[in-house]
DNA sequence: GGAAATAATGAGATATTTTATCAATAAGGG
DNA sequence: CCCTTATTGATAAAATATCTCATTATTTCC
């Protein structure tokens, strides 16, 4: 496993070479994005850019997340949340406890999905991993995983 | 890789051991869950019993998520879908061609969950895998994944 | 640099999904 | 059968996301 740090090259650049305008809502949000913490909602950045239309903030998270900008986390409830990708391809930890959003890497998620492939019928195009977690300082802070949580984690 | 066919035991006795008690809609919503093919929305439910009051469908879904009989897949977009919960731990395939749910399980996986968590700080309490795949129908027919679906497939 | 073409935006309505409230009802224990 | 209390249903409201379309901004092309 390895923590993945680098940050993305030029963002605006990516988006116009597809093809799609660098206007200011866009910039502005990218500023927003970078700058928040891992983990934010679609909500958040309304917050933080009040002049900017609700749809637009919606429409261009969308568009973030088509060209792989952004990502985006399902968490076991309530609205989806988003963090900016690293250049790598790599999984997330949640936190059960506090919600703290991490992120791996590991050799044998490759391998894994070569092993379930080959015993699969269709074609794999992509998967998505999340590990529930209780971080270092929730398991120093003795707090215990919530009962109702711990079935639905691991019944999938 | 091997696909898991035994049913549930008796959904209801899984309530009543926890002390929820025996309910008409609740007994009407395990049976339609039943029957339900894979994938299925609280919408789904609700058309399927409009007798029952919505807010009583979503309370008993998520009862019925909390207590593991139902899992819940976070597709790409649109509500969340659930399915019966089968009585080993495996994880989803979702066809992002036509939606078609399958499952796996894999001993690899357990392992994989081993060595990502030794190099992890934290503890792993759950985790959740979902497989994008194109169905061998879907292979079949021709069809290539959506370009915009692409990015946001791989950048997690 | 200016005009034409068109991509993108914003405002607000609307759709969708989920939760809260609370009086009425039904389930389970004795 | 009665009591206690969990559960329900109707409805309102919250939370989340999309649609519409007139207006504005960006790019392209000359």
């Amino acid at each position: 496993m390895t923590t993945v740090l680098s940050a993305r090259p030029d963002i605006m650049a990516i988006l116009e070479d597809r093809g799609y305008r660098s206007t200011m809502p866009r910039r502005a949000i990218v500023k927003v994005v970078e700058e928040m913490q891992e983990g934010f909602t679609a909500e958040d950045v309304i917050r933080k850019l009040p002049t900017i239309g609700r749809a637009t903030v919606f429409r261009t998270l969308k568009l973030f997340l088509e060209t792989g900008i952004i990502c985006r986390l399902n968490l076991l409830d309530g609205a989806p949340r988003y963090m900016l990708s690293r250049v790598e391809h790599h999984h997330h930890t949640v936190c059960v406890k506090c919600g703290k959003v991490g992120e791996f890497r590991a050799a044998t998620v490759e391998r894994l999905m070569r092993i379930v492939g080959a015993d699969l019928s269709g074609e794999i195009v992509g998967h998505r991993i999340e590990l529930y977690v209780v971080c270092e300082r929730c398991v120093e802070s003795g707090a215990s995983v919530p009962q109702n949580l711990h079935s639905s984690l691991h019944a999938h």
